[in-house]
DNA sequence: GAACCTACATACGCGTCTGTATGTTTCTGA
DNA sequence: TCAGAAACATACAGACGCGTATGTAGGTTC
């Protein structure tokens, strides 16, 4: 019992989980560099320091592990992210910390995987592309909440329908902190300001920390 | 010579033009939706009305198709939005005129090609992934002077290198082009936004047309 | 410590896609 | 009109990567 417990004797429990996540990191930031039909497993093992046999016990198929991967980033997002968000009361304060939000989460180089995916799969019938497509739409579906919310409050301004709005709103600031690479702290500031400017909102005073 | 100019014989020169512009059509519409890498050939030539045997005969690999594809796309957009840039005198006014150009650029379905080029070979030694960067540096250094001279005239507020600025205002409104997906007339008000946004212009009063 | 189970490695079959070599049709020019 | 060239189709070879079958080392249970 006491040998067991030896510090170089690991669990199996602790082994399975510490592979699965090196495989996961390594996957993840395959898929954000190459996308998922460039991505070749052996690659991704031997980054994690394993074999392609040691991905096949922890994942039934390619598919499988990227939809792994997909699950283990939007909820490491939602926890990072999407509390920023809860925690604003006003509508446009908490559009505005999504934005932020997303520009600090995306510093790090798993950053491209879902538009990676996104782009990848559009329109077309298939798995991953479903489970991307609908994960972003609670995102949409959020942000079209929020936006009436804030037209309610006259703190937006009319104009374009609200979806339309939320899909640009997300684009806009997705597409600015991807270009941005992961400069900050300019990541943070441009994609607040992409994301007003959408809104119809004057950037410089909505960007204006309290 | 007669019987040679009947309609139904054309030319062989007109005949080569002909397949080629059908196959770069066809190519630069899989490469929009699929990438580079998901991209068969066989589909290409298919829907194109011919076989990979007429492709190879054009082009000599699919690097070679792929390069073609994107110099044919880099000319049209030259044409249709590079002259909306020229024509503007001032430096905001050709920013605004960029990313509404572009979004009315994208309404086709060969919007996303530089898009998947660049994220798919960014960051890798390929021939193709410096193509596609050389000719973004080349928009990316547009930007920078048209912001340092829109700075200079007091129209565009400091803030964040030149730089950064401009490669958050290309990502933010190609961005929002890209979520909004041709919805017409939407995208071009958005694009512009957004890319007011960025530059710090208040969106509402910067996107009136005069 | 023996039997069993789990984590992982190695080896191979199979399908897919690219590129080339060779055959067939269509046009051109003397 | 016919020989040659160009456009295009078909057939084949090689590479690559996925998935699976099988072997081995390390951990657990009694």
């Amino acid at each position: 019992m006491f040998l067991s417990m030896r510090s170089d004797r690991v669990t199996q429990a602790d082994r399975r989980a510490r592979s699965r996540n090196a495989l996961l990191e390594s996957a993840a930031r395959g898929l954000s560099r190459y996308g998922y039909g460039n991505l070749v497993l052996e690659q991704v093992a031997t980054d994690a320091g394993y074999t392609r046999g040691a991905l096949y016990h922890q994942f039934k198929d390619k598919q499988d592990l990227t939809l792994a991967v997909l699950e283990w980033i939007l909820q490491t997002w939602t926890e990072e992210v999407g509390v920023l968000v809860e925690k604003e009361s006003e509508p446009v304060a908490a559009l505005l910390a999504l934005a932020r939000g997303h520009a600090v989460f995306c510093r790090r180089d798993i950053a491209r995987v879902a538009v990676a995916l996104r782009l990848e799969f559009s329109g077309q019938d298939h798995v991953i592309g479903r489970a991307v497509e609908d994960a972003y739409e609670l995102l949409v579906k959020r942000c079209v909440r929020l936006i009436n919310a804030g037209r309610k409050a006259g703190a937006i301004p009319p104009g374009p329908p609200t979806r339309s709005l939320a899909l640009a709103f997300l684009g806009a600031f997705e597409g600015a902190v991807i270009a941005l690479d992961g400069q900050a702290p300019h990541d943070e500031l441009l994609a607040a300001r992409a994301a007003a400017g959408v809104l119809g909102l004057d950037p410089l005073t909505a960007t204006r920390r309290p």
